[in-house]
DNA sequence: ATTCGAATTGACTAATCAGTCGGTAAAGCT
DNA sequence: AGCTTTACCGACTGATTAGTCAATTCGAAT
């Protein structure tokens, strides 16, 4: 008798990512786990707080995975590198997670909850952009700018390499791709 | 009289931004439309009809929207110019419609429809792209990956300006985000 | 061994949903 | 005018849903 809870944690996020929320009922959550219904609601109160856990559990590990190795490295350049890659590597390597993450990101049902929260994925990423800023070394816009487009640039950058998955292990076109990352924040 | 049909469209784009595409009922829909529900199923056969209807006449509106003016330009920079004026513009007077794009982009349950022909959203710029390269005018990369970090990167700027509308009227700011989009692109 | 809370079960329910159906009113056509 | 098609209505249905609950088992501490 292993973890129940973390099997249906596992099992519901796999389904939401094939089904969406409303069409994934937590009846096929239960039976996809191996667990009864009961159990379901037992470990969480309302459908909803089981998102809303499966959320922030993902959160937590992108925001772990997106940091590491970054504090170590010299210049700016190379620290928005080092999190460019990580940012691909996770993506890749946690390709469900990826998807429940923007699925819930545009779904409107939990969306001001989830707009506030959502700049945090990118709290890294947004204390280099304002670094980068104070040394002249990006460009001089308007902050929130700046943090919109280099995350909407590092998605769709993203999206292009979860359906190319082999290409991550081309070096010379990550290092292509990362130049595009780049050339939208530097001045 | 034939209006209904329209109305009924309206209302349900209204009420997917607000509640997403399975939390609006389709009685909801037809009492706000001040219809009977047996209307709604006379116009559209099914609840998923109604969505992909919407979804497509979105997608008309807004080609049109992207592409016009395009062709008088002269240089290929000015054609991306007036693409993404063209697109900012567009978000910021039909709101409700960019949400539902971008609410049915990333829902799972018509994805394998959508993927398809979400690209086509961008056919304009693709075509745009594949000329700037053979120019040498822009960055020699998977056509793939551009098309992908330039419909990325437009979004992020889309977003930024879905959260500050006065912005659009500023024409330093606007041409600074576009310089932002054309860093990306150009080689 | 006994106790007690936490974990687990699955039949159950009240609510809600997409879609139907039989019928009425209005347009369109000849 | 008559005749046909289309628009419209709203009560109804069968299926499905999130969530409940009384009963049982488990696990650990006393």
């Amino acid at each position: 008798m292993k973890d129940k809870r973390q099997q249906i944690l596992e099992t519901a996020l796999k389904l939401f990512v094939e089904n969406g929320f409303h069409a994934t009922p937590t009846s096929m959550i239960a039976k996809e786990a191996g667990v009864a219904t009961g159990t379901l609601f037992h470990h969480f109160k309302t459908k909803e707080e089981l998102i809303n856990t499966l959320y922030l559990e993902t959160k937590e590990i992108l925001i772990q995975a997106l940091t590491k190795q970054v504090n170590e490295q010299d210049t700016l350049k190379s620290k928005f590198r080092q999190v460019f890659y990580n940012a691909i590597n996770w993506a890749i390597s946690h390709p469900d997670h990826q998807f429940f993450y923007s699925q819930y990101s545009y779904s409107p049902f939990i969306s001001t909850l989830t707009r506030e929260l959502g700049l945090q994925r990118f709290h890294v990423i947004q204390e280099l952009l304002k670094e980068g800023q104070e040394n002249d070394i990006l460009k001089a816009i308007p902050i929130g700018l700046m943090i919109d487009t280099a995350q909407g640039t590092l998605d769709g950058i993203t999206n292009y390499l979860m359906e190319h998955p082999e290409k991550i292990d081309d070096r010379e076109f990550t290092e292509q791709a990362f130049s595009m990352f780049w050339d939208v924040l530097k001045g």
